[in-house]
RNA sequence: GCGGCCGUGGCGGAAUUGGCAGACGCGCCAGGUUGAGGGCCUGGUGGGGCUAAACACCCCGUGGAGGUUCGACUCCUCUCGGCCGCACCA
């Protein structure tokens, strides 16, 4: 019997709707049997867009589906899930676009995926289908901004705590405050480290004002407003993740220019789980590729931080120090002068009255110019003298500050000391300043030869050279590094590097690093540190179509969080949801929220009048946690249910051992391997801190897809020709004796809708779709998906303008 | 520039303690089969040499060059090419 599509898919489909053939039973459900051990397969939830799905979605959703069925058929409960992350700007701009509201064009479209993915035939509970534009769930995104803006992170415990907790302690004398507020344990044998120095002049909690209180523990939550250099794109009336800006500095949404600019906006404290979102790495099943770039996102760095006193006479009021973070202290007796970053809040303290105006200019300079810019002129350096000194603590060499954009405030300390014979930067600043360059590590003598080598010849004649010996070299070396074509970066031998307390001369470079930074924490002049890359996470846009943040602004510049029972915080219908667009850079932000009807906008507290904060929250943030929300889709009391969570989150490995992760296969795209997998990270471990879930980390096992990737010719008007009937002379291709393009790019680019999963299902039905995507090539080297039973599925290869020819698994 | 992944037939891809390279499949070729529309069955299919043809035999072959080894797709060094990530990170 022949096998017809047309008649018998949609009529198996319909029997699967009808009976609920795909729904899983969880805790306390009808049909539960706790003796099946559970399963939780997971595909990356895809974003609603009004072209419906493209072939790399049913890539991985197919392959996830075979792999459900079969642990099905082993016996296992299985957790197979499927929803919508329907927040965000492409959804905001479809409406403007079509003029009709994003909350309809969102329900339209995914409406739309549904049926296509039906319509594949995937064995997903339509049952625990969300979305994360839903109240029902948003609520619970709400609540768990809630957390994080209700706790604080303890170093000492090195995890979140109740920021209640905090503030009793405060209260009760277990923390005294320092300058900058710092927490300064009262009992020296436990807590926290005091400050670098040692606490100067520390205050107790019970001498601040109430204001101060507030303030105080602001600074500590999890999720907090800051000033932070952002980019600011006043065409589209919002700031834009550095996703969204091109390599040009513009929007990739209608090409608008953007600015930095800073802008108070709410952060989350990601920084402070560095650590922990680094070690843990090692619990999960993870592609290494993956693992590796978490890492070097997050990017530690070993080193310390080193204090220069400011020189006397250039000292201020209130600041004496510039602090700076190095991974090279072995060579701070080479320091010849420092730096700091043109942003850095001491530049406007120490300029002397002679530079300010030089000073003044190329802070604005630098400012006015994008971070594409800055890196697009990298090769030059620029910079400018502040007039002021100071002083190398362990030679008191009287050195001079800069100020130059090379150095990034947004790292370390902003604030560099300047080695420029063992760093090129610094190397290549001080050559072009005339500033001085001191040897302070000996480089091994096939560097110094091959150095050498390159110089020009001296007025002495060419033998001169051939038969200077080691020696000599080394000699130049230490009278002039700056002579040689580069500085020398690695490791060596320390010299010229010595007080009457501490040598580093002779040292190997490892030995010298211990050595003066042991040094350096005994005189209280710095300590050993890890610096992070990572930074905080900025989190409010200037959205319409995003969660609202439940908080509440009140007279006095306080914030007061909107209480539990008063969630969700509803999206206010609005006819005009556009965000206020300008040619202005210096305009202010104007959130389409602004705009909201008074009622919602404006909330009575106490007595008082308050606004409701205007932001809204980024597309990351319904997807940081919906695989939780899956365990227990309709639980209006809990953002999951305990023993929901308990079970399906809670993973054995074979060896009997817990796993680190609750859910048991996750597949999806390579793109998301750095900013989404990152942020539920962090969110999953201050929920686990906090008591919320069982487990430390969400995804004990990742396996990501690849790209489909397409390879497909244009004549000269756009259409596609034959791509078997292409021919390739002199590196251009040719059809028909017609010059025409190669098309080649991932999947969700360029060729995203060159073929249609619907147009493929149409002609050849869902079980074709299935067959074709495996036949591109298996996702994994595993038994359960491979290539070797598959027939006749090359007659899809023959469809006439597109030809693929490779989908290949990363890793 | 730094870091990572990868180069095997016309194509997708097999081949791990280093042991018959090209499994399995697509495509192609030959033959068979009343077989209606996503056909089915059998055989062949890396390149070259020898041969009228076949059997058999020989040589070459995993991007390139070298090395280790009785033996290398596999290990080492260098090199070329492709893809990905980061990028003044002190």
């Amino acid at each position: 019997m022949r096998y017809d599509p047309q008649a018998i898919e949609p009529r198996w489909q319909a029997h699967w709707e009808q009976h609920k053939t795909f729904k899983t039973p969880g805790p306390g459900d009808p049909g539960f049997d706790p003796g099946k051990p559970k399963f939780y397969v997971l595909d990356m939830f895809p974003y609603p867009s009004g072209v419906g799905l493209h072939v790399g979605h049913p890539l991985g959703y197919i392959a996830t589906d075979i792999f459900a069925r079969y642990k099905r058929m082993r016996g296992f409960n299985v957790l197979h899930p499927m929803g919508f992350d329907a927040f965000g700007l492409p959804a905001e701009q479809f409406a403007v676009e079509h003029g009709v509201h994003p909350a309809i064009t969102t329900q339209r479209n995914i409406d739309n995926m549904i049926r296509q993915l039906k319509r594949i035939g995937l064995g997903y509970d339509w049952d625990r289908c969300i979305a994360t534009t839903d109240p029902r769930y948003y609520k619970w995104t709400q609540w768990i901004f809630l957390q994080l803006y209700n706790a604080w992170f303890d170093p000492a415990q090195g995890k979140a705590r109740p920021i209640a907790e905090l503030e009793q302690a405060l209260a009760s004398g277990q923390y005294e405050i320092g300058p900058d507020g710092e927490l300064v344990p009262v009992d020296p044998a436990g807590g926290i480290e005091p400050i670098v120095g040692g606490p100067i002049g520390t205050r107790k909690w019970q001498e601040l004002t109430p204001d101060q209180q507030r303030a105080l523990l602001d600074e500590y939550r999890l999720a907090y407003i800051d000033e932070v250099p952002v980019n600011w794109c006043p065409g589209l009336g919002t700031v834009l993740a550095n996703e969204e800006v091109t390599a040009e500095g513009r929007s990739e949404r209608g090409n608008f220019p953007v600015y930095k600019r800073p802008l108070r906006q709410w952060m989350l404290r990601i920084t402070a789980y560095a650590q922990r979102l680094l070690e843990d790495l090692d619990l999960v099943d993870w592609p290494e590729p993956i693992k590796l770039m978490q890492r070097n996102w997050i990017g530690p760095s070993q080193g310390a931080q080193v204090q220069f006193p400011l020189a006397y006479g250039t000292a201020t009021s209130d600041q004496e120090v510039i602090t700076v973070f190095t991974t090279r202290p072995d060579t701070l007796f080479g320091a010849t002068y420092m730096v700091l970053a043109p942003e850095h809040p001491l530049v406007e303290a120490i300029t002397t009255p002679e530079q300010y105006h030089e000073v003044n200019q190329y802070r604005q300079q630098a400012q006015s110019r994008s971070d594409v810019d800055r890196q697009a002129q990298a090769k030059a350096k620029t910079g400018v003298f502040t007039g002021a000194y100071a002083i190398n603590p362990v030679n008191n060499a009287k050195i001079p500050i800069w100020i130059a954009d090379y150095v990034l405030m947004g790292y370390g300390t902003g604030a560099i000391m300047a080695v420029p014979a063992h760093d090129e930067r610094d190397f290549e600043f001080a050559k072009q300043f005339g500033l001085p360059i001191k040897a302070v590590v000996m480089p091994p003598d096939s560097w110094l030869r091959h150095q050498s080598e390159q110089l020009p010849e001296e007025p002495g004649g060419t033998m001169a050279c051939e038969l200077e010996t080691i020696e000599r070299i080394r000699q130049r070396y230490l009278e002039a590094p700056g002579s040689f074509p580069e500085a020398y970066t690695g490791e060596g031998q320390g010299v010229n590097s010595a007080n009457e307390e501490v040598s580093l001369n002779g040292l190997p470079t490892p030995q010298a690093k211990q050595e003066i930074t042991a040094w350096l924490q005994r005189k209280g002049l710095g300590r050993g540190t890890v610096q992070y890359k990572l930074r905080d996470w900025l989190f409010s846009r200037q959205r319409y179509w995003g969660e609202p943040f439940p908080l509440l602004h009140c007279p006095g510049g306080q914030i007061v969080p909107v209480g539990e029972d008063e969630l969700p915080v509803e999206l206010p219908p609005m006819e005009d949801f556009r965000p206020a667009a300008s040619d202005d850079p210096d305009a202010p932000p104007q959130p389409p929220l602004g705009r909201a009807p008074d009622a919602w906008k404006y909330v009575e507290r106490d007595g008082q009048k308050c606004t409701r904060e205007l932001n809204t929250m980024p597309q990351w943030a319904g997807s940081c946690w919906y695989y939780l929300r899956f365990c227990d889709p309709r639980n209006d009391e809990r953002f999951v249910g305990q023993e929901a969570e308990r079970y399906w989150m809670t993973s054995r490995k074979k060896d009997g051992q817990a796993h680190a992760g609750g859910v048991d296969l996750y597949v999806g795209g390579v793109e998301h391997a750095v900013l989404h997998l990152l942020y539920a990270r962090f969110w999953h471990k201050v929920l686990y801190d906090l008591g919320h879930v069982s487990t430390p980390e969400p995804f004990g096992r990742l396996f990501n897809q690849g790209y489909i990737q397409a390879h497909a010719y244009t004549d000269a008007r756009g259409v596609y020709v034959p791509a078997d009937q292409v021919q390739q002379r002199d590196g251009k291709f040719y059809y028909q004796d017609q010059e025409v393009f190669e098309q080649f790019g991932k999947m969700g680019k360029s060729l995203k809708n060159a073929v249609a999963p619907d147009d493929v299902i149409a002609q050849y039905g869902a079980d074709s779709l299935r067959l074709y995507l495996m036949y591109l090539g298996p996702l994994d080297q595993s038994k359960v998906w491979n290539t070797r039973d598959i027939v006749g599925v090359h007659r899809f290869l023959q469809r006439p303008h597109v030809h693929f020819i490779q989908a290949e698994a990363v890793g």
